[in-house]
DNA sequence: GTTGAAAGACTTTAATT
DNA sequence: AATTAAAGTCTTTCAAC
């Protein structure tokens, strides 16, 4: 699965979870060895599949989104599948994880204000009761997994 | 708040929350314009915190955790602040919001295997009681919000 | 697996439209 | 606000350890 981390594997990832456009130059030196070096451990981290990619992260708030909620779906019988397709055709909901439990899927929708709740929820009545919990606030903003080998 | 996207900050989203390694050159041809001209908007949408970072992605599986688990904390009277504390120093949490209702604290916890869970949620037992659900699957791994003005 | 050096590609600045 | 051109810098390749 993974052949252990050194230090090196180690360093480059810490950098780069926190900005992944560092330049090899820049990394390689905050490293203490070359470019070319980092340049294939990142390649190498890459194959293995242990970095996924290197995305830019997008402010909801700066984009209009005031509110942010965690929806509960408990599906109703046989509706299971429908309402997964439901979900991911929803781009409002940027996360959902299918648990297991009653509550089937837990979604995190943006909303622009409270209003826009009833009319973003209204396609599912006909395929699951929700519970949904607004946030007041995110004590662990998305944060990277602790490494170990 | 945000003085609406055009069509070339929109593109130029698009991209970089699909690769945050463009380069500038490469990021320019994409939208037919010139590199001094991406690198400007790219710097001036940083700069307005729509654009709150570029992060690398690292897979948990990869990482060694087998398991991803959704916990609910419901504080004991008196213990929300210690909670949160807690919450926030542990690193196997990579995600947590604070939400309105019982519940106070939705958490995402990452796990080697599920013999890991009691003992990754004990030293919570004395501040809140807890629902863990598990992650069967990911119908909407994390994705970026729709881009409106 | 890592390095150093050289060629080439990219980024950045500044002047211009 | 965007472009071009030039200077500087970074990246990449490859031979060597």
């Amino acid at each position: 699965m993974n052949d252990t981390l050194d230090a090196l594997d180690q360093l480059i990832l810490k950098e780069l979870t926190r900005d992944a456009r560092l330049g090899w130059s820049e990394l390689a030196a905050r490293a203490g060895v070359s470019a070319p070096t980092v340049r294939d451990r990142v390649r190498r981290l890459e194959d293995t599949g242990l970095i996924q990619g290197f995305v830019a992260e997008l402010s909801p708030r700066a984009l209009g989104y005031g509110l942010e909620a965690i929806v509960r779906f408990k599906p109703f019988p046989g509706k299971v599948h429908i309402l997964a397709d439901r979900i991911i055709a929803t781009d409002r909901i940027v996360q959902c994880d299918k648990v297991t439990g009653e509550d089937a899927f837990v979604a995190r929708m943006l909303l622009r204000d409270i209003a826009e709740l009833d009319g973003l929820l209204e396609p599912f009545t006909a395929h699951a009761s929700t519970q949904t919990a607004i946030v007041k606030s995110s004590p662990v903003p998305m944060r990277p997994p602790p490494l170990i080998e």
